[in-house]
Formats: structure tokens, C-alpha cells, sequence
DNA sequence: TTACTTCCTCTAGCGACTATAGGAGCAAGC
DNA sequence: GCTTGCTCCTATAGTCGCTAGAGGAAGTAA
């Protein structure tokens, strides 16, 4: 074997990126294919290893394919303005803050509907009630 | 035709669920299926839109189909104890309000990465760089 | 009759994986 | 050398909750 050659197994255990979601990183062409060994088994170096831990981390951080896809284009002209991660991330805040502003509604909602549920009947039951009827809510972000 | 047959379109109109997504739902068991004019369409009743509109609503709150299921089973049987309905809602409120607390950890993360960004050249941006080393994250949530 | 809309079924696609089947390679112990 | 057991390979199908499209039939209004 190529003295420093990483197997798909060790790569996974070291970026976090599990082994078929490597190969599925691959297939969608967000890893470049690496080299094989004469037995045909994918060799990583340690380049693929920060390129996995990279999307891993921007995967954990709630980004989607593509800004990761733009994302690593970016890491490779570090030359260039960084304006375009910037705003990518940027933008990516905004969506998360709207999420966060969306969930608090309903979490709200849902805490007054299992808080005023007298824990009766179902046919009293405020949980089904205010499910049935949008008229018994009190925020509009639904 | 008979009198008082909705038909999938009026159903849509008036549940706000989509004419793809109700024959989505007859087709996955979640709405029971309806009788048919001598044409073959379907023919929804007062009922079907009350169910349809409740799959909706509880749906926007972000329940998964499953509990929906499990929430539609219990107003059949009025008259049981509305305990399940509420462990399934309170059970759904601790998921999201984990989910909150997760994004919260995310967008300040997000926050903290492009204010630090000093708007240079890639190599120096801190966006790039907290996502290909996670050391540089500040909260253990990810 | 013609034109238009709504409806029908069936199949395939989305995103981001995950799981399974059926093999082949490889290292260690006997 | 042989067996055991682990890792790896490919290819396909499944997950969730829809959505889109093809290709055709039925209903409706002028």
C-alpha cells in the first residue's frame, strides 16, 4: 500500500463523515474522486480530510449543499474577497433567525394548548381542539 | 351529480391542502377514500374537509405524520381520556423547543463568524475558517 | 361543437442521506 | 495454506412529505 494513503474507514472516523455518506459525497461530485489501490479501495489524503471536516461542520451549522458547494469553491482562491462567504453566511443567518422566530410561535402555541388541556376527555381536550380549529390560535405565523 | 359532493378542488380551496398532497393522503391511508361520482371523481363530505383542515393545521405546528395519525385516531374515540393527545403534543413542544435552543446556539455562532469577518481576502476570512476547524466554535452543540 | 377547465392514474423527482444485498480484498491466527 | 472476520466495493431501494409531469377522460360554458 501507498505509504499515507487514508482507507474510506479511517476518513470516516477522523472527519466525522460517516463511510457511505463519503461515497455519497462523492457520486454528487461534492468530494473529488480519489485515487485506488490496486485491491480498487479509495485513498484519502489529508486534503480530503479537512475538505470532509469542512462540510461536516457547514452540514452541523444547518447550510445546504449548494452554499457548501460555493463555500469550498471559495476555499480554493483564497485570494479573492471573501464578500461572497460573507453574504452566504449572512444570508443563512437571517433564514436561521426567521426558523427561530417561526419554532417560538408554535412552541408558544403549543405550550398554551397543553397547558390549558383540563387532562379530561378527548372530547374536551384543548390539544384537539385548537389542531381542529386554526380559529382558536392566537399568532398568525401559521 | 349528488347534492352537497365537494369535489377535490373545492376541497383543496377550502382545507388549504393541495389537490396532489389530498390524494397523496388517500393514497398513504391518512384520509380514508371517498365514494366516486359515475364519472370516477371523488366526493368529499363536511367531514373530510374538518379532518383535512386539522392534518393541516397540525402539520404547520410541525407534527410528523405518525402523530398525526395517532391525534386523528383519538378524536374518533371521543370519550377517552385526552392523556395521549397531550403527551404526543407535550412531547412535540420539548422537541421543538430543543430544536430552538439548537439554532439559537447555531445563529450566534453564524453571528459571531460574520462579524469577525473583516471583509478581506478569503484566505483571512474568519467565515472560512471557523467552518474547516470547529475549534474555533464557541458552544459544544454541534 | 368547440374550447376550456378540472379531474383521473401513474411514474419519477426532490434533499440528504441510510440501509440492504451480494460480493471481493486483506490481515491475523492456526 | 486455510479459515475467520473485518473492511471495503457496487448497485439498488428506501426514508419523509410531498411535488411535478405525462397522457388521457370527464364535465361545463358559449
Amino acid at each position: 500500500m501507498t505509504v499515507g494513503a487514508i482507507s474510506i474507514g479511517e476518513a470516516a472516523r477522523q472527519s466525522g463523515v460517516k463511510v457511505p455518506t463519503i461515497r455519497f459525497y462523492e457520486q454528487i461530485g461534492l468530494m473529488p474522486a480519489p485515487p485506488r489501490s490496486e485491491g480498487n479501495r479509495r485513498q484519502f489524503d489529508e486534503k480530503d480530510l479537512s475538505r470532509l471536516s469542512f462540510i461536516r461542520h457547514a452540514r452541523e451549522l444547518g447550510f445546504e449543499m449548494d452554499d457548501i458547494r460555493e463555500l469550498l469553491a471559495l476555499t480554493e482562491q483564497p485570494q479573492r474577497s471573501c464578500h461572497e462567504a460573507d453574504s452566504i453566511a449572512a444570508r443563512h443567518l437571517r433564514e436561521i433567525e426567521m426558523r427561530i422566530a417561526k419554532l417560538q410561535a408554535l412552541s408558544g402555541e403549543l405550550r398554551r394548548m397543553v397547558e390549558e388541556c383540563g387532562h379530561g376527555k378527548v372530547c374536551e381536550c384543548q390539544v384537539i381542539h385548537v389542531l381542529a380549529d386554526h380559529g382558536k390560535c392566537r399568532s398568525d405565523t401559521h
